[in-house]
DNA sequence: GTCAGATTGTACTGATCAGTACATTCTTGA
DNA sequence: TCAAGAATGTACTGATCAGTACAATCTGAC
């Protein structure tokens, strides 16, 4: 039965867009039907639990793509300067510098949060500790490369509130751009 | 008739924990009726145009604390210095240490962004302007100055983020300590 | 072709939403 | 004391919410 998982899998992304937009309350089931093409009947046969699930569904989406993506090379990867540059691009390419809004980050602001609570705290606790592991194997001390990292995940979270704030993707871009410089040791090439 | 104005002001900070607590959408009538311990005929009342009355109402008292408590300051003082490390404090007190979250950001991220998208737009600029005013006047060049003001608004909203999504309010805390250490002068009494 | 099971559309449920209407109660100034 | 108007409680409106039920349709294996 290769259609029904490709057809679930298929809906993500539309799911992903409408909870990132919407928030978890205000993707109504209405607004999920228009932006996935789905009625209800298909929709609660590929999720019987609901927007709940819909919106778990989409969490183990997201955590797969960074965990895969961003944080196991910034925990394994053998050049770690490597890894953090691409950390910041993916970064960059993900959020579409800005525009796109960090749906693990709404959650957390939002009225949803108690109900994804451990996921949330997973999720940014593993990118933490994924770049401060990828700092100290740059040479930084454990001291400090846990407050750096700290301030990286949190200037990432806070640029893009900021950039949808003044509507300035820019503003997203100059984050990176210094926020590298931070991150990577001085003059080497 | 200064019991009405009275009510109205009493209204407000009930209110505002509120929105920040469910965000806009999320902040229905009943539950601001039990919070407020107002009844419909008395919240439209006070509010005859409904919720985005009411949190049009909440967002000029903040505009209000912040523009005098905390911009003014920034932009005025002699002692830039002086009104930076009171930014800073006010910021942690403000917000709880984390534990409040900005119901200006929640607000950028949620799904009410375009109802409210000027005022949370000049709220932002406004922090960041003042605070590189500031530091121009300890004696930063505009061009390094700007760029430090936008890290430090993105560094404290994304910090609420993150304190919130780990449920650490010490790391706001962190957070709010190693900024002050990069945007006050080194070594100076 | 046929049939089991996957998929889908439609019509419901009861709850809750924002907002309105309005009669009642309270407060205040004279 | 008494009216004017401020403040409030209650009962509504129609819309929309998440979720359910179920019959109709489609699909693929045989």
């Amino acid at each position: 039965m290769p259609r029904t998982v490709k057809a679930r899998a298929d809906v993500l992304p539309a799911l992903a867009e409408v909870f990132r937009e919407y928030g978890y309350e205000g993707a109504s089931l209405s607004l999920i039907g228009q932006r996935t093409e789905l009625g209800k009947g298909s929709l609660y046969h590929f999720f019987p639990g609901g927007k709940e699930e819909m919106a778990n569904a989409v969490l183990d989406e997201i955590d797969g793509w960074f965990e895969t993506r961003m944080f196991k090379p910034l925990r394994d990867e053998a050049d770690a300067s490597a890894a953090i540059r691409a950390m910041l691009a993916d970064t960059l390419s993900y959020f579409r510098s800005g525009r796109r809004v960090c749906l693990v980050g709404a959650l957390a602001l939002g009225d949803a949060r108690d109900r994804f609570a451990e996921r949330i705290n997973v999720y940014f606790a593993a990118w933490r500790d994924a770049l401060a592991s990828a700092l100290v194997r740059q040479g930084l001390d454990e001291s400090e490369a846990r407050p750096l990292a700290e301030d990286a995940v949190a200037l990432i979270q806070g640029g893009l509130v900021a950039a949808r704030a003044m509507d300035d993707p820019s503003l997203f871009e100059r984050l990176l751009a210094r926020l590298e410089t931070r991150l990577l040791p001085p003059a080497k090439s």
